[in-house]
Formats: C-alpha cells, structure tokens, sequence
DNA sequence: ACCTGAACACCGTTCAAGT
DNA sequence: ACCTGAACACCGTTCAAGT
C-alpha cells in the first residue's frame, strides 16, 4: 500500500512520543513501515529535512499569546508534549534560525514591549536559548529517570522555569524603560 | 608504545579542536593512535566518559573573576577556542549537572550578589542555559559556513552576547533588590 | 596487565535494477 | 513513479584469545 510522506512523518512521529530521538532512525523507521530504507529517501530528501517537519508538528499547538511571558509558557508546554520535544526543535532551530515561527513570533512580541529591531531578534533569541536549554535538560533528566541512572529528587521543575523567564522579562523591561527614557 | 589514558585524552582533543565532534569517533581516534578499538576499553569506559573529561579540560582556563558578568565571559571564551566546545560541555553538564566547576561558581557568585540558595542556583542554570546555547548556536554557524551551506552574514556575535547577558544580569539585580527590600 | 581479532548489532545514504 | 536488493562506509561496545 502507498507510502507517502505522510505516512512516514506519521511513523516518524509515533517513535519519537514513545521511545524517544535516540530510538529514532531511518531503518528503525523502515522496520516499522515494512519498507527498505532506501525507498523512504524517494519521499523525503534526508533525516535532517525530516526532524525539521517533526519540529514544526511539535511546535503547532502553541498559540497566539500576546504576552511574552504567555508564549513562552506555551512553546515549553509544547516541547514538553512530545518526548525530547525540546531536543528535535533545538536541532532545527540551530539549521535554520528563522524557520520555527513561534521563535519569530517572540521576536514580534519584542519589538511590541519597545525594543528596537535588533534588540528585539537578540533578546528573543537569547529567551529561546533559554527555553530550549531548560527544557531539554527536563526532558534529559527524564530519560536517565526512565533508564534507573538517577534517582528521581527533582526539585519542582516549573517554578524554576518561570523563576529564570521572570529574570529575562525583568531584564527585558528595564532595558525598555532605558531606551524610552535615553 | 604503552596506551595510556592521557595519550587517548589528547588526541581525542586532537581530533575535536581539528576536525570536531561530528568526527570524534572511537573507531577514529583508534585509528590515529594506531591500536584496534576495543584497545580504548581498557583504559577509559566509554565515549560519554571521554566526552566528560575533554569537558573538564576545555574549561580549564576559565579564571577566578569575581563578577558574574566577567566568569560567563570567560566561559564563553573557554567554550569558544575549542571546536564545538558548547556542545561538549553542554553534554558533560546534562549527564551531571552538578560537574563542571566554573558552572557551579556561578551559584555561588550569584549568592553573593544578595540571592537565596535556591534562586542563585536557578539563575544561574538559567545563565548556563543562555550561555551554553549561544555559544553552540554560535559554532554550529561557523561550522555550517565552513561546509559552505550559509552565507556568511553573522550579525556581530559578541554584542549580541553580551545582549543578552545584560538582560539577565539586570533582572537578576532586580531580583536581588526586591529580595532585600521585601 | 594490556592488546588483538573478530564479532554483534547497529547507523545514513546511494543507486542499479526491477515492476 | 515507486520500491527492492545490495552495497558503501561507517558507528559503540564486548570479549575470548593471545602475549
């Protein structure tokens, strides 16, 4: 039966919520799909153009915040939603930097709270690296839970992300108020 | 000639400050050392606890500065002058949060500057975060220039950095003085 | 004690050949 | 147009056997 894009971004998908990216390869992929791993290049260019549509798929959900701190709550919500969430996103942010729109979208928001062009692209970029980096870390540490390598004493992983967000946004605001007053 | 630890810790160095992480395999570094690879086993127990040491090493340098904005900026030095060091180090930091030092003098620099324990160690994860992906997200541009798939328009990497910073250097400052006045 | 040889169980990607 | 079969050039890790 027709193998389509699709179907492979669908299976793709399905191993990365259950089993996670380290479980996640073309010929795992092929296992499942009851192909050859050759025939699935006829559909997609490579395994980096695919994370890619993967990364866009986790990032779908999240919505139209008008508040930075909203939006960024949101992309953590749906990094968290799919296993190593943050991971797969990271990857296709570094190729790409302006491909992953609710990353743009934060620039926006910026730009909004009064911060010139260029410090907004810096500053939204610098709450990215923040967002991902937290997140990934959770979700790492999730995994070495799951495979017993650590003991499960994490201190309340929300609250320190919204501790760190708060420091970016206090910052961001008093360079805002700078700039108005300068 | 005796295989030691060291001689393996060099030139997997070697290889990582030339050819970078993409290029540090064990088969690789057994080649170069001209032993077969299960040689390596003896001596050190596998790649993540190479990747760990190299961390350890590529940190090093980094000094004593007494303000928080001075230890990320040497961080960030560190990092910079060796090939794909943010990621290396990002690794060792994800698998023990609690390894490298200079990560760890950030908490308490930032104790100093008027933040409870568990603030300053927030604040300064999230100040890890921010610096360990910019500066990952800086090499992964060079290394994407160097194989010729970006235009090399980089828009002045350090000012955005210190950007950056300053945005969490000032919320922490707002932190800490709504702390004291609290 | 330290290393080789050889294996095990994998990777991503390409491409002639078939249908 | 779409897929198979087979290959190419790799991985990390283990372990009996040699010295």
């Amino acid at each position: 039966m027709a193998l389509t894009r699709g179907h492979i971004v669908d299976a793709a998908m399905g191993i990365l919520r259950e089993y996670g990216l380290a479980d996640l390869s073309m010929r795992r992929l092929a296992r499942d799909l009851e192909v050859q791993p050759g025939a699935l290049y006829w559909h997609i260019k490579n395994k980096q153009d695919l994370l890619t549509v993967l990364a866009g798929l986790i990032l779908e959900p999240v919505g139209e915040s008008v508040s930075p701190r909203g939006l960024a709550l949101d992309i953590r919500g749906a990094l968290l939603s799919v296993r190593d969430g943050a991971e797969v996103v990271a990857l296709a942010w570094a190729l790409d930097p302006e491909a992953p729109s609710p990353l743009l979208r934060l620039r926006t928001l910026l730009m909004g709270q009064g911060l010139a062009i260029g410090e907004a692209r810096w500053g939204a970029d610098a709450l990215a690296h923040y967002i991902l980096g937290a997140v990934t870390q959770e979700q790492t540490r999730a995994g070495l839970l799951r495979a017993g390598l650590l003991d499960g004493s994490g201190t309340g992983t929300d609250a320190s992300f919204e501790f760190g967000l708060g420091l970016f946004l206090s910052g961001l605001a008093a360079t805002a108020a700078g700039a108005a007053s300068g």
